[in-house]
RNA sequence: GCCUGGAUGGUGGAACUGGUAGACACGCAGGACUUAAAAUCCUGUUCCCGUUAAAGGAGUGCGGGUUCGAUUCCCGCUCCAGGUACCA
C-alpha cells in the first residue's frame, strides 16, 4: 500500500477525539508543563495559513514534552468577542453570536485537520455567558479596589473606606486622579452618598475619565484607529474629529513600576521586553509650576521635564491644544486665532500628529506664566506636537536644548537662549548634557549633575516644582462604543456607577433590533428599550474592549467548568502559570501588558500565586499575506467619493487605498461585479479603467481579516496531508521571522514522507521490516537525529530539524535499512512533527495503537558519533584553499607541522615566508604568508 | 516621526560561541524508465572568466571599521515588516 494521508490522518484524529489522548489531568505524579497559544479570534475567512505556524510549533513542543515525560496542558479556545464579527451583523442583520458560533465551528474543523494535540474538554470562548460572567467578576474587583502605595498593592475598596472612617484622606499613598479632596474623618462621616462615591471613584482601578476618542458624526460612532484613513472614515469616507467622551479606564498606570520590575523574571525575547520598557517609558525628572498671576494667584501650569538641568534656557510654555487651561488663558486678541487652530489640530489624530514632524504649527494664547526661577514673563503657547495625553499636556520649551522646541521657536521668532558652553547650535537644538552652564544665575558653572541637585532643591524650597517619575503608559481606556463585548456590569443611580449583585452574574448582552448607534447618539445598547437594573436604573451602555476576555483566559483553561470561582485553587496551585506561551509579536504590548497588568491584580487579591503569568514566551513571526489595494477617489474637500481609480492611473488624483478582498482578485486584476457585491456602500462604485481592466496594488503586510488577505490551509491539507502542512510550515524558516505565504516547496516535504514510508515497506508496498542488530552506520545516522532534535526543539529551532530529518531518511534509504530497531526509534523522534503517519507506522511495527504519545523519547549515546579524522579546511590568508584529512588526537603544534610539511600546502605559499599559523584543533588552520 | 525586528543563489532557507558561505528543499536543465504521461530514480545548478576540466576572480541589502579570519562584532545609511493605546 501506498502511503495514504487521507486515510491514515482520518483514522488517528478519530482515535485521538475517541480515547481522549490529550486530556490533561489536574493531578499527577509527573511533572506538569503549561503549552499554551494565543487564541484566535474566529473571523468569518476561516483560520488561515498564518494560525497554525504558532500552533504547529507549540504542538510539537507539547508532544515532545509528553514523550519526555511530563503531564502537559495544552489548551484551545476563541478570543470570540470583536469587532468584525459586529461590522458582519451591521451589514446582514444576523446576531453576532450566529456567525462567531458558525466560524467557531469552521476554526474547530479546521484545527481538528491539522492533528494538533489540544485538551478541547477545556475549550474557552470568551462570548459565552459562562465565561465572560468571570471577565465581569473581575471588573468588579477591580471597581471596588484601589492601589494603596504604602503596600504596594491593590486592596479592597473597604480599606479606604476604613482609612477615611478613621483618619480621614490624610496619611493615604494611593494612586489616584490627582484632583483628590483632603478631609478630615468627621469630614467624610458628613458627606452624602453621592459624594462619598464621587470621591472614591478618584481610588477605583476601573474608574471613569475623560478621554478623547475619534468621533464620527455621520456614522454616530467612535471609531478604532485602524478604521480611520487619512482623517475620514473607512467605511463611506465620513470626516472624523477629535472628541472628549466620559469613558471606563482601568488604572493600569498604579502597576507601572512592578510591569517594568516584573520584565526582569520572565523569559521572555529582548526585543518583546524592550518593546513594554519602552511602552511603559519610565522616566526620571521633575515636574515644574509656572505660575500664571493673571489668572488666579493659586492657578499654575504644571509641566513634566527630564532636563530640569535647561530652566533657564525656556523661552515660552507650550501647551497642547486640548489642555484645560487654554480658554482661560486666551486673550480676547488672540480668540479667533487660538480657536481656529483647535479646529485645525481637532482633526488629525494623535498618530497623524506625532508622525509629522516636519510641519511647525502652533497659536499664542496672548497670556504669559511667570518663570518660577527668574520671575521672568514666559510666553504661552500652544501647539499640537505637544500631546494631552502624555505628562500634565504642557513642556517647557527649551529651543537650545530640544530640536522640536528649536523647530518650534525659529518658525515662530522667538529667542533662543544658550544654556551651556558646550552647546553648538549651529542650525539645530543641542542637547549635551557636557559642559558646564551659563546664562543660568544659581547653577551657572556647574556640571549636569551638580546642576540638578541644586535646582531641584530650590524648586522644593520655593514650593514651584519637586523630583517626579513619570511613565509615558497612560491609563487603559475601557470602554467600547458597541455591542459584541461584554456588558459591563455597572448601572447608574444618582449619576453615579454602581455594581450589579455578584449574585446576579452573568449579565447578558440584551438583544437589540440592529446593531448601530442610536439616534442620539448613545451605543447600540441603547436601543434595547427595556434593559434597565432591576427595571429602574440605567445600565451602562458601552461594552468592554476586545482584551478583556483575553487578560485572564490561560487560567479558565485550569478549570474549565468550575462555576463557583473563575479557578479553583486547587487547580491554579497545581498549574501556577503558563510554562511556555507561543504568539505573534504584534502583541506586545496590548494584550501581552493588559494581561500581566490583570494577573498582578488577582495576585494582589489572593486569587492567583504568581506575580508573572507567563514564564517562558517566543514569538512565531507572522505568515504574512499579499494585500491587493483599490484606489478610491476623493473630491476636492478630502471626502472620498464612489469611484475608483485602477493603479496605473492613480498618481492622476488624490486617492485613499482600500483593502479589498484577495480571493476576487486574480494577477492583480480586480473582478468587478464581486467588487460591487463585496460592500453594500459598493454597490453603485463607479472605475476608471486602464485598457478596460481595474488594476490593484499590493502589498506585503499581515495576513487578517481586516486586510482581507486570507489565504486557508483546507487545501493544503486535502492534496497532501496534515503532516506535510505541519512539516512544510516549520520548513518555511525559523518560527520567529516573519514571512510571506507560498507553497513553492512543498513538494519536497511530502517526497519526504513518502520516502520515509517506503523505508518501511518493500517495492511491491507490502510492510516489511527486518529485526538484524543495527550495524555503525545505522546507529550514527539514528542518533545524530536523536541528538539534533532534542536540540532543536529546546531552542525552538524547528526548520533545521525538518532538514535533518530528510538527511536521516535520506541516508538510511542509501543503507538500504529496514530495521525495525533504527525505524522504530525514529518514530519516536518524529512523532512531535508528524504525528499520523508515525501513529500509523508505530502500529504496524506491532506497538499498541495509540500507545505512540506515551512512548519514551529514545536515549542518546554519543559514543555513536565519536571521530577518528576531520578534514580540515586549510586557508591562506584568511581564503579557503583545500581540505587536510588528519586524525584530531593530533595537538595544535603537529597539526601545524603536517599542514606545513604538505605539498600542496606548500604550492599555495608559493615561497612566501610563513608569518604566522592559527590552528583551531577540529575547525580550521589558517597560514598568514 | 518614535519603538522593535528583518535583508544570504531564480525561490524558501542553512551556517548554533568570529572559523570551509549556500546544508536541506523548491525550481530549472540534462538523462534513465515509459507507446506517452504521471510517479520514481540519476547528474548538474551562486555569479563572472574559462572549450569540458583545471586554475583564477567576485560574492551574504549599501558604505566604512575591528580581526590571522566577519553572514556573525562595531559605526553610518537604504528598503521592507510589526507596534504606536477603539483590529485582535
Amino acid at each position: 500500500m501506498d502511503y495514504n494521508h487521507r486515510a491514515i490522518e482520518q483514522k488517528w484524529q478519530k482515535f485521538w477525539a475517541d480515547n481522549q489522548t490529550f486530556k490533561a489531568s489536574n493531578t499527577s505524579t509527573k511533572p506538569k508543563y503549561y503549552v499554551l497559544d494565543m487564541f484566535p479570534y474566529p473571523s468569518g475567512a476561516g483560520l488561515h495559513v498564518g494560525h497554525p505556524l504558532g500552533y504547529i510549533a507549540s504542538d510539537i513542543f507539547a508532544r515532545y514534552k509528553r514523550v519526555k515525560g511530563f503531564n502537559v496542558l495544552h489548551p484551545m479556545g476563541y478570543d470570540s468577542f470583536g469587532l468584525p464579527a459586529e461590522q458582519y451583523a451591521i451589514q446582514t442583520g444576523q446576531h453576532p453570536a450566529i456567525t462567531t458560533a458558525a466560524n467557531i465551528s469552521r476554526y474547530r474543523e479546521q484545527l481538528d485537520n491539522i492533528g494538533l494535540s489540544f485538551d478541547w474538554s477545556r475549550e474557552v470562548r470568551t462570548s459565552d455567558p459562562e465565561y465572560y460572567r468571570w471577565t465581569q467578576w473581575i471588573f468588579m474587583q477591580l471597581f471596588d479596589a484601589w492601589y494603596n502605595k504604602a503596600s504596594d498593592r491593590a486592596e479592597p475598596i473597604r480599606s479606604l473606606i476604613t482609612h477615611f472612617e478613621t483618619r480621614g484622606s490624610s496619611g493615604v499613598l494611593a494612586v489616584s486622579d490627582e484632583d483628590t479632596a483632603a478631609f478630615t474623618a468627621a469630614e467624610w462621616a458628613g458627606f452624602s452618598d453621592a459624594e462619598k462615591q464621587r470621591e472614591l471613584l478618584k481610588y477605583r482601578l476601573a474608574y471613569l475619565r475623560e478621554s478623547t476618542v475619534n468621533w464620527c458624526a455621520a456614522l454616530g460612532t467612535v471609531l478604532a484607529n485602524d478604521e480611520v484613513i487619512n482623517g475620514v472614515s473607512e467605511r463611506g469616507g465620513y470626516p472624523v474629529e477629535q472628541k472628549k467622551m466620559m469613558q471606563w479606564s482601568m488604572r493600569i498606570t498604579a502597576y507601572a513600576e512592578r510591569l517594568l520590575t516584573g520584565l526582569e523574571t520572565v523569559d521572555w525575547p529582548e526585543p518583546l521586553v524592550e518593546m513594554q520598557r519602552n511602552w511603559i517609558g519610565k522616566s526620571i525628572g521633575a515636574s515644574v509650576r509656572f505660575a500664571v498671576p493673571s489668572l488666579a494667584p493659586d492657578v499654575a501650569i504644571e509641566v513634566f521635564t527630564t532636563r530640569v538641568d535647561t530652566i533657564y534656557g525656556v523661552n515660552c510654555l507650550v501647551l497642547a491644544p486640548e489642555h484645560d487651561l487654554v480658554s482661560q488663558l486666551t486673550t480676547a486678541e488672540q480668540q479667533a486665532e487660538v480657536e481656529a487652530y483647535i479646529a485645525h489640530t481637532g482633526k488629525k489624530s494623535e498618530r497623524d500628529r506625532m508622525a509629522d514632524v516636519k510641519t511647525v504649527s502652533g497659536a499664542f494664547t496672548g497670556s504669559y506664566a511667570e518663570h518660577p526661577l527668574t520671575g521672568k514673563e514666559i510666553p504661552i503657547w500652544i501647539a499640537d506636537y505637544v500631546l494631552a495625553g502624555y505628562g500634565t499636556g504642557a513642556v517647557m520649551a527649551v529651543p537650545s536644548g530640544d530640536q522640536r522646541d528649536y523647530l518650534f521657536s525659529m518658525h515662530f521668532g522667538l529667542s533662543i537662549i544658550p544654556i551651556s558652553d558646550a552647546q553648538q547650535l549651529d542650525g539645530q537644538a543641542d542637547p549635551t548634557k557636557a559642559g558646564r552652564y551659563i546664562n543660568s544665575d544659581i547653577i551657572n558653572g556647574l556640571t549636569y549633575h551638580e546642576a540638578v541637585d541644586v535646582l531641584i532643591k530650590q524648586l522644593e524650597a520655593t514650593g514651584a516644582g519637586e523630583a517626579t517619575i513619570n511613565y509615558r503608559m497612560r491609563d487603559a481606556i475601557f470602554g467600547r462604543q458597541r455591542y459584541w463585548g461584554e456588558p459591563v456590569p455597572v448601572y447608574f443611580k444618582d449619576g453615579f456607577p454602581q455594581l450589579i449583585e455578584a449574585s446576579e452574574l452573568p449579565l447578558v448582552l440584551p438583544e437589540i433590533d440592529k446593531y448601530l448607534p442610536t439616534e442620539s447618539g448613545e451605543p447600540p445598547l441603547g436601543r434595547a428599550g427595556d434593559w434597565k437594573y432591576r427595571g429602574q436604573f440605567d445600565y451602562e451602555l458601552s461594552t468592554m474592549p476586545g482584551w478583556a476576555g483575553s487578560s485572564w483566559y490561560w487560567y479558565r483553561y485550569m478549570d474549565a467548568h468550575n462555576s463557583n470561582a473563575l479557578v479553583s485553587p486547587e487547580a491554579v496551585n497545581y498549574w501556577q502559570a503558563v510554562d511556555l506561551y507561543i504568539g505573534g509579536s504584534e502583541h506586545a504590548t496590548g494584550h501581552l501588558l493588559y494581561s500581566r497588568f490583570w494577573n498582578k491584580f488577582l495576585k494582589d487579591l489572593g486569587y492567583v500565586p504568581e506575580e508573572e503569568p507567563f514564564k517562558k514566551l517566543i514569538n512565531q513571526g507572522m505568515i504574512q499575506g499579499r494585500s491587493s489595494f483599490v484606489y478610491r477617489v476623493l473630491d476636492t474637500e478630502g471626502r472620498g467619493t464612489n469611484t475608483f481609480v485602477s493603479y496605473g492611473l492613480k498618481e492622476q488624483y488624490t486617492t485613499v487605498p482600500l483593502h479589498v478582498d484577495v480571493n476576487i482578485v486574480s494577477n492583480d486584476v480586480l473582478d468587478i461585479e464581486k467588487f460591487r457585491q463585496f460592500r453594500p456602500d459598493f454597490a453603485n462604485a463607479e472605475f476608471i479603467l486602464e485598457n478596460g481592466k481595474y488594476n490593484c496594488g499590493h502589498e506585503v503586510e499581515k495576513m487578517s481579516k481586516s486586510k482581507y488577505n486570507v489565504v486557508n490551509p483546507d487545501d493544503i491539507i486535502e492534496q497532501y496531508g496534515a503532516d506535510t502542512l505541519r512539516m512544510y510550515e516549520m520548513f518555511l524558516g525559523p518560527l520567529e521571522q516573519s514571512k510571506p505565504w507560498n507553497t513553492n516547496g512543498i513538494e519536497g516535504v511530502y517526497k519526504f514522507l513518502r520516502k520515509l514510508w517506503k523505508l518501511f515497506h518493500d517495492a511491491e508496498g507490502n510492510f516489511s521490516v527486518s529485526h538484524g542488530e543495527p550495524d555503525r552506520a545505522e546507529l550514527k545516522a539514528l542518533h545524530k537525529i536523536i541528538k539534533k532534535v532534542a536540540e532543536d526543539i529546546e531552542r525552538f529551532s524547528f526548520n533545521t530539524s525538518v532538514s535533518s530529518f530528510m538527511i536521516c531518511v535520506n541516508e538510511l534509504t542509501d543503507l538500504k535499512c529496514n530495521k525495525a530497531a533504527i525505524l522504530q526509534e525514529l518514530c519516536i523522534v518524529l512523532s512531535p512533527y508528524a504525528p499520523h503517519i508515525t501513529e500509523e507506522l508505530w502500529a504496524l511495527l506491532g506497538n499498541t495503537p495509540g500507545t505512540l504519545s506515551e512512548a519514551a523519547y529514545p536515549e542518546f549515546n554519543p559514543d555513536y558519533l565519536v571521530e577518528s579524522e576531520f578534514s580540515y579546511p586549510i586557508s591562506v590568508n584568511g581564503k579557503m584553499r583545500m581540505n587536510l584529512s588528519l586524525p584530531l588526537s593530533l595537538e595544535t603544534g603537529e597539526i601545524e607541522q603536517a599542514v606545513l610539511a604538505n605539498p600542496d600546502v606548500q604550492r599555495y605559499l608559493d615561497g612566501k615566508p610563513v608569518r604566522k599559523v592559527i590552528v583551531v584543533k577540529g575547525r580550521i588552520v589558517n597560514v598568514v604568508v
